[in-house]
DNA sequence: AAGTCCCCCAACCGCATTGGA
DNA sequence: CTCCAATGCGGTTGGGGGACT
């Protein structure tokens, strides 16, 4: 409740700490943990608020941080986070090993916040800046069409945030059911680092993403009828009014196409034989997160055409009775980068897939990773965004 | 060389949350 | 159920130091 007393009582030293109160306060944590902050500093000789100790600890001494410079994969993994959690810095630090919650904080303030709006997207929102894409004329590139499209993405990425939490709670309910000793695989959309088994407690926006994936269940009637859906799906169902972004990305196809898609439930990030990665737009989902019958996709290269195909052929589907509805075959051509709880794998279009199959990447149960070629499959949607970063050349020059 | 500016990041501040009494 | 100490967390600050003039 109330705020604790702390540093404003007189005779506590404020301020750096010298490399003799570090060793103190080392030395105390090393033989006798730190037990209650409070009481620590004086037990260890220090002229410091339990506080101060503790910040110190936690962001500097501690043994298993990880100083110097961020890598990219490690810029790229916050960047994502970010525009999924905002600015819950300890959530973003769960997902990378040995940087402290502060440390990014920082970093995404003194560099990352910059590039991004040097590059005409706002950091806050993830949006692109509406003067940063309008007024230049012709010389509108294809990366910063790209660009617009992604941060649309990293929008309603965090409006769906707040369905996610709904939803999960619900189905958190409903999965932990009587009986039901084993959770189900989740399907993993973020690019989540593989060494770390299972996500901390504090990632609670994560964990309940992860409670709203449900894994596709063997076709059998007793199962679990609960449809595998992505937060694609669910951002895009019209429970709420968010805004579909239909196919801005620069493929390579000029000419729209139109694709029936029947009731099947699936909808979400595909890759083609290129591993880009993109999402697959949509409208007409019913409450449930599915997609209402005879639904007609308005898309615009053949690259989608085919992943739609190959996302449709290689995942369990089920119809609006939940009797498991047997996918077609892959179109000739079509290579999916495709998953299961073993290791990954690479459907082509003439491999024949059973509805069995476990495929897109998976998360078990108790939180371990398939193995999942995550970061390879987000290259290049992030790409370019990166080489946008990294080129000083381009950035505002392209807005 | 000296002064100024600016960036970076460790540390602080204060509200929010947790959990025990 | 309430209270409150302890802790967590995110926003902000300010000093050190490098870059620039």
């Amino acid at each position: 409740m109330g705020r604790s007393p702390c540093c404003e009582k007189v005779g506590l030293k404020k301020g750096p700490w010298t490399p003799e109160e570090d060793k103190k306060l080392m030395a105390y944590i090393e033989e006798f943990g730190h037990g209650s902050w409070r009481a620590l500093p004086s037990k260890a000789g220090l002229q410091r608020c339990g506080k101060s100790c503790r910040l110190r600890w936690t962001n500097y001494l501690r043994p298993d941080i990880k100083r110097g410079k961020f890598s990219l994969q490690e810029e790229q993994t916050i960047i994502q986070l970010h525009a999924l959690l905002g600015n819950r810095w300890s959530a973003i630090a769960a997902q990378l090993p040995k940087r402290t919650d502060n440390e990014i904080k920082n970093y995404w303030n003194t560099h990352l916040k910059k590039r991004l709006t040097r590059m005409g997207i706002d950091p806050t929102t993830h949006k692109p800046k509406t003067d940063a894409l309008g007024g230049s004329g012709g010389c509108q590139s294809k990366d910063a069409a790209n660009l617009s499209h992604m941060a649309q993405w990293e929008s309603a990425r965090l409006e769906a945030e707040a369905r996610l939490v709904r939803e999960s709670r619900l189905q958190v309910q409903s999965n932990l059911g009587p009986g039901s000793n084993t959770q189900p695989a989740r399907l993993v959309l973020n690019k989540i680092t593989t060494q770390q088994p299972s996500l901390p407690p504090c990632l609670d926006i994560l964990k309940a993403w992860q409670s709203s994936w449900s894994k596709p269940q063997l076709p059998t009637k007793e199962s679990n009828p609960k449809m595998m859906h992505s937060m694609y799906a669910m951002m895009l169902s019209t429970e709420d009014t968010l805004e579909s972004p239909t196919s801005t990305l620069c493929f390579p196809g000029t000419t729209p196409t139109m694709l029936p898609v029947s009731n099947n439930n699936n909808i979400g990030v595909l890759f083609n034989e290129n591993n880009d990665m993109f999402p697959l737009p949509s409208t007409n989902m019913d409450d449930g997160g599915l997609m209402k019958e005879n639904t007609v996709l308005h898309l615009q290269d053949d690259d989608i055409m085919a992943a739609v195909e190959a996302f449709r052929a290689t995942t369990t589907m089920y119809d609006s009775n939940n009797n498991n509805v047997v996918p077609p075959t892959l179109p000739n051509g079509v290579v999916l980068e495709g998953l299961n709880n073993d290791e990954g794998l690479v459907y082509e279009s003439n491999d024949n897939l059973g509805a069995e199959e476990e495929n897109m990447a998976m998360m078990n149960g108790d939180g371990s990773l398939c193995n999942v070629n995550l970061e390879e499959n987000n290259k290049h949607y992030w790409n370019n965004i990166f080489n946008l970063v990294n080129d000083p050349l381009s950035g505002p020059s392209v807005f």
